[in-house]
DNA sequence: ACGAACGGTAAGTTACGACTTACGGGCCTG
DNA sequence: CAGGCCCGTAAGTCGTAACTTACCGTTCGT
């Protein structure tokens, strides 16, 4: 199980600073402190971050010398998309039929 | 200034308790105590979460007698869903030529 | 007009997540 | 091999959101 759902998308993707983090790295991979540099929070706080995020599946990493390579699974990030997608169209198709009738019931 | 939009949408939809009652008024309209007949939670605890998504404009209350019959707003609806949307444009559009390009590295 | 149903609000508690500082362990470079 | 980056983890603090109970106003029924 690589992508362990425990959290609930919602939760992933509720903080600022995990989607600041998931937007640095969709434009490209950044090791830890790149990121750090970038967002203002401190360096553990990304790191805390990452490990939910790679708990998740969302984000891999790889070593590289004595730093350490993030970026985004674009599987997971479609999965994760889908998911809330999910929430909508449930929803939506759910008050549609409200939208339509005005106040008229049609027993 | 009807949709007061200071929570981002992932703080209103971020809480499972306010996805259900959203959940739950997109099949019809309900009053506070029959939501909290259906919901794990205190009826003033449902009132509060009510009140949250009032201020965000996503629900409109409208009294019934002695009751208040909460419905969902199909606009600001799709405005939330629009501007969560966003952030996904913006994310995927970023990494799309990260997933086309294999390993290259250019040094 | 009295009483009961219904719901909003105040006050207070609690749980949890986000952040910090401190520390320790790999991995290159001189 | 010694020293310096770079990073993960532990421990602890702090703010705040999500609850609860308690109380009060409003509205309908008899």
């Amino acid at each position: 199980m690589a992508t362990n759902q425990a959290a609930t998308g919602w939760d992933l993707l509720g903080d600022p600073s995990r989607r600041a983090i998931v937007a640095r790295l969709a434009e490209r991979p950044l090791a830890v402190g790149e990121l750090a540099a970038e967002l203002p929070i401190s360096r553990p706080a990304v790191s805390q971050h990452l490990k939910v995020l790679k708990d998740a599946g969302l984000v891999v990493d790889e070593p590289s010398g004595t730093r350490r390579v993030y970026r985004l699974d674009p599987i997971a990030m479609n999965a994760l998309r889908d998911q809330l997608e999910t929430f909508w169209t449930r929803t939506l198709s759910g008050y549609q039929h409200l939208v339509e009738q005005p106040s008229e019931e049609t027993p």
